[in-house]
RNA sequence: GGGAGCGUAGCUCAGUGGCAGAGCACCGCGCUGUGGCCGCGGUGGUCGCGGGUUCAAAUCCCGUCGCUCCUCCCA
């Protein structure tokens, strides 16, 4: 049998970890600072949740999500997305009946069968918030500026990123825009690609979404959904826009921006960088006001999004490129000399470890030399620990930084941690 | 889903029919108990996998798996 990873799902080793570390607290901090707190549903849902939530006819449930039976044949499914699971568990556990404005977060993995490439493997990882319980417009933009400021935090220039926003108006509204639409592009159907044909009759806003360059001149001149709107949709999105201008949040308005779950309502919206190649999306979003209702809880508004976590580390990874941290990993490297020492130094690597100062020894069976050398990578401290200086009750403390070398008494081992810890300075 | 390129040592890659290589990394020695520099030596490979052509295949052909890029879709 041949070891290996399976197509799509890959390793994040010990070197790449710190950096997804730093990311995850970057998120959590900001979230927090919005007033999220986070929710922690499962990777796998009943298939159900998704064709009803997401909608049977989009991509994502209908030919790239993870489908199998339990073993007694229950239809599951591994997330492709996180907001049906947010809401399910938010009806489920009645958090409704709490009165008040919920504000979760997430953060994990999601999976999609898809071809993989860089920037987008089969799992993938996802952040994103949701707040349920208010239509206040004013909400629409916090979470546009949420987004917004978590990509400063992260480093990324405002000049790199590009925000779309757009309304797609509620359920009413869109069976009016979809008429709209149908007659606009029905005249039109041979000069459109072979998917759009198909789109036409399941979803011709679908269409809009379209890159296929013979389908273009039918889509600039395709009606515009804002055009569609009802007075609460218009009056609702221009408030938004108010609110995103007084945040001083720059966008441009793209009349074919859809997105692509059947949930969305009024606003949506997306935000990409313009220095990641093919796929640069880094976040999209917007409002889901009946998907509540339509998992089996009383009619509640949404809105919110959710971002890819690989492409934030394949933009920091390019940050990192221009600066190295040199800073060890280790306070302290412990270095016996011979056999007898060997015992005594993993006493004083057990007493160094509890008291707080970060510690590790040599197991290979290198020589000191080397020893040395690895503990001046590894660490702040060399500590040696030899026949001659276990003789006076000593061990010798190396500054790997500075070559400079001191001798310290053993019974500072048995002292107040704190005392011990400031032995090692870092 | 469609198109293209690439898989050789832990890593980066050279080798394009004739003994599987280099640099880095790793280990040892010079320097018997002290790292970073230098020098010398060494370990390490089913050449992604399977089949075919050939006296002979890492090299050519077919298939397959994986990765990368474009397209598509998206996060």
């Amino acid at each position: 049998m041949k070891v290996e990873s399976v197509r799509g799902m890959r390793d994040i080793l010990p070197e790449e970890a710190p950096l997804w570390q730093r990311l995850e607290a970057e998120i959590r901090a900001t979230f927090a600072l919005y007033g999220y707190r986070e929710i922690r549903p499962p990777l796998v849902e009943l298939a159900a949740l998704f064709s009803r939530g997401v909608g049977e006819t989009t991509d994502v449930v209908h030919k790239e999500m993870y489908v199998f039976p339990d073993k007694k044949g229950l239809k599951l499914a591994l997330r492709p997305e996180a907001t049906a699971s947010v809401v399910r568990a938010y009806v489920e556990h009645g958090l409704y009946a709490k009165g008040d404005l919920a504000k979760l977060y997430y953060m994990g993995p999601m999976f999609r069968y898809e071809k993989p490439q860089k920037g987008r493997q089969r799992q993938f990882h996802q952040y994103g918030v949701e707040a349920l319980g208010s239509l206040d417009p004013a909400l629409d933009a916090e979470v546009i500026d949420l987004a917004s400021f978590l990509m400063e935090r992260l480093g990324l220039r405002r000049e790199g990123l590009l925000l779309r926003l757009n309304s797609i108006g509620c359920a009413g509204d869109r069976v009016g825009y979809r008429e709209a639409l149908r007659q606009h592009f029905l005249p039109r159907a041979s000069e459109l690609c072979a998917d759009c044909q198909r789109r036409l009759a399941e979803n011709p806003m679908r269409i809009l979404d379209c890159k296929q360059p013979q389908c273009q001149p039918a889509i600039r001149s395709a009606p515009k959904s804002v055009d569609h709107l009802c007075d609460a949709c218009r009056h609702h999105f221009q408030q938004v826009r108010e609110h995103l201008d007084a945040l001083a949040l720059r966008y441009g308005l793209d009349h074919t921006l859809v997105r692509g779950f059947d949930y969305y309502t009024r606003t949506v919206f997306e935000l990409a960088s313009r220095e990641l190649g093919a796929q640069d999306a880094l976040l999209g979003g917007g409002r889901y006001d009946d998907l509540v209702e339509l998992l089996g809880g009383p009619a509640t508004p949404g809105v919110g999004f959710a971002g890819g976590m690989e492409r934030l580390v394949l933009v920091l990874q390019a940050q990192r490129g221009e600066q190295t941290d040199e800073t060890p990993e280790l306070a302290c490297c412990v270095v016996p000399i011979g056999d007898e020492a060997r015992k005594k130094a993993i006493e004083l690597l057990a007493r160094l470890r509890r008291a707080g100062v970060s510690a590790d020894m040599e197991y290979m069976g290198r020589s000191l030399r080397k020893a040395m050398q690895v503990a001046g990578r590894r660490a702040r401290y060399a500590l040696i620990v030899g026949p001659e200086e276990l003789e006076q009750g000593q061990v010798k403390v190396k500054d790997l930084a500075t070559g400079e070398q001191r001798l310290l008494e053993l019974q500072e081992f048995s002292a107040a941690p704190e005392a011990l810890r400031s032995r090692f300075p870092r």
